[in-house]
Parts: C-alpha cells; structure tokens; sequence
DNA sequence: GTCTATAATGAGATAGAC
DNA sequence: GTCTATCTCATTATAGAC
C-alpha cells in the first residue's frame, strides 16, 4: 500500500514508541523501529532525514498525548482539597504502574537529548510542557475546592513534577507499592500547607 | 609499563566514570574508555570479561567514593535542625552543580542497569546503599539535635533520595538554581514535620 | 513510493607476535 | 603482560531497480 510522508512520519514514530517502551532507547534502532511498523529499512529515510529527527518527533507525540490525557482530567470529581490533590499523586503512581517502560523510555529521552546536540532543546521543552500541565491540574484543583495557593502555583507545579520524576525512578528500581505510599502523603501534605480557603466559598 | 589484572580494573573503572560523566554512558564505549585510560584496546579485555562486567565495576566504584564522602560528613557541625536539615539538601544541590555529568551518568547506569539483564540488581544495590547512607545522615542529624523521627527512617530517606532524583532531572534540564530554592524549603519543611524534640535534651 | 542490495562506519571481542 | 592487526557483527544511511 501506499503510504504519504506524513503517514509514514506518524506511524514510524509510534513505532519507536512502542520499542522505547518495551526495549529502551539504546534498542530502538531504525531496523528495530521499522520492523516494528512493518516496514523495509529504506522506507525509514524516505520519511525521515535520520534518527535523531525522528526522536524529536517521538518526544512532541508523547507531549500531545499528555495534553490529550490530562485535558479528559480537568473536569475534576466532587471531593474535599486534600484528598483531590493525594488522589492525583495517586493517579500519576497508578499511570507509572501500567506503563513503566514508558515512563523510563522518556527519562531515557530526556537525558539522550541533554546529550546529543541535535536535540537541544528538547529536553526544555519536555519539560516546560509537563509543569505547563501540572499547572493547570493545580489551578483547577484549588478553583474547584475555592481554594487559592500561597505561592507563585508555577513552583509548585515544578516541586510536583521534581517529586513525579523521582518516585518514578524508585518505583522503576524496586517496584515497591508500599514504600510509594507514605512518599505521597508526604508531598500531598506538603502542598497542602501552601494552600487557603478563598473565603469567597465559606 | 607492567601492570596487574588489579590496578588495570581499577585504572579503566576510573576512565570509564570519566568519559561517561564528561559523554554520557552511550558514548562510553570500550575505545573510549581506554583511549581515556592510556591503554590498548586489548588490554581492556585482558582485564575484563565483558564491557557490562567494567560497568558494574563503576558502579561500586561510585558507591564506594560516596560511603566516604558521606562519612566525612557525619560530624556534623553545631546549628539547629532546621538549618541543619535545609543545609544537607542544599549540599546536595551544590554538589549537582559541581559534577553534573557524573549524576547524569549515574542515572544513566541506573537505567542501563534495568534494561540490561547482565546487570540485574544493579540499581536495587545502587539504591539500597543511597537509602542507607541518607538514613545514616539523618539518624545523626536527629541524635545531634536532640530529636527523634516520628516515623521510620528508612521511610524519610527514601522520601529524600526520591527528592534528590527529581531535583536533578530538573536541573540537569534547565539549570535553573533560582528555581531549585523553594523547593527545597519545601523538602525540608516536610522532614521538619516528622520530627520532635527527644525531651532528653530539654 | 517502495523495495533489495550494499556501502560505510564503528562497535565488542580475539589471535597471535613479541 | 602488552601490543598490532584482524574478525565479526550491527548500525546508519544510500544507490538504484522496479
């Protein structure tokens, strides 16, 4: 069949997702990721200039995928300040828990583009869009709860994402369930003293 | 010259951290490392098996010089808690800005070593050992200070090494120092709320 | 547009002279 | 023990037939 640039583009990258994932970045070679898409190695660089090119676009799929997901959470449940923000903690863990190697495929894409020159840049831009997000989970979280935060919530948001990327780790190290949870109180109480009722909910 | 089988593991292990802090692990390849060690590409395999056997070799390498420099730490100076406890995190940081590329190539291996099954258990060693030390550190902050935690410590140190991790990756991607301040006071208000006066040291 | 075949390079590992 | 030279394999990338 025939397939246009950009067709090819978009399969070829989710591809290279799927054997990040599964395999690491250090797997996904080009005949890996073409296998994996079904496809003849020369097809690759028909679509695609070289590698790293199609990494940058691994990355930007994944970062519309997150804003995808996390636009379907905005319509927050009904529930009490405190037990919102543990629950999103929670939420995130539960995330990790299904999809390991794809939280450890993009840390292992975070650090390739800390590297690797051609990739400058994106490791910033990954991550300006997981606080963007962050952000925004946290702003709606107090509004819904007519609460307001006592600091800049673009800190906060940044200490969330600090505390995400470090639980993954450990999680990805030992796969300990139990040792997550006090972590998360932890952090949850930790916001929770940077946060007061509005007073225009009473 | 003529070396031993020892002192060629030692001196390579040794190159090998160098060239994948100042390159990164991907680039640390056996020519690397011995072009950085002054060596036959031969020699390398005189004195190693395999370049997963040198690996792990750098990862207790590491281990090592950081049971050390912590232990130089454990007498700690005369402050407050507080302080005392904001001051090791921010040490920790100072220490990240010093060798950036040796944390990265630690969490790099940390990686490596979960998706490569010659170095299964690896990480699980490399973590279990940052715990224990960060566990040191804290029961001796308590005991000089005249305080106790109010739950286990092994708990608190693996808040804190998740802590540590998450604030690399963010400064690793954008070296923002200014950043990395209020989360820190964060970090060491939440350690501060789980710990109490003995009453022995009234 | 798609494929097979192949170039060009760099990797880990080894043989064998000294 | 140490070296040069080489093997073998996997990689990215390209050429050129269809």
């Amino acid at each position: 069949m025939r397939l246009s640039v950009e067709q090819r583009r978009t399969a070829l990258a989710h591809a290279a997702l799927t054997v990040i994932a599964r395999d690491g970045l250090a797997a996904a070679t080009t005949r890996a990721i073409v296998a994996e898409a079904g496809m003849a190695l020369a097809s690759f660089h028909y679509a695609y200039e070289s590698r790293v090119e199609l990494l940058r676009d691994v990355i930007r799929l994944v970062l519309e995928g997150e804003r995808d997901a996390v636009g379907a959470l905005l319509d927050l449940p009904e529930a009490d300040f405190a037990t919102l923000i543990r629950g999103g903690l929670g939420a995130y863990v539960g995330n990790l828990r299904e999809a390991p190697g794809r939280e450890q495929g993009m840390l292992e894409l975070t650090f390739h583009s800390l590297r690797e020159p051609a990739l400058e840049g994106m490791a910033l831009e990954q991550y300006a869009h997981y606080r963007a997000l962050v952000t925004g989970l946290l702003l709606a979280a107090a509004e819904r709860c007519g609460m307001r935060w006592l600091q800049p919530v673009e800190q906060l948001a940044r200490f969330v994402v600090t505390c995400t990327d470090g639980l993954t780790v450990a999680w990805l190290v030992d796969h300990d369930d139990a040792a997550i949870e006090p972590q998360l109180d932890l952090i949850a109480a930790a916001l929770l003293t940077q946060a007061q009722p509005t007073g225009e909910h009473p």
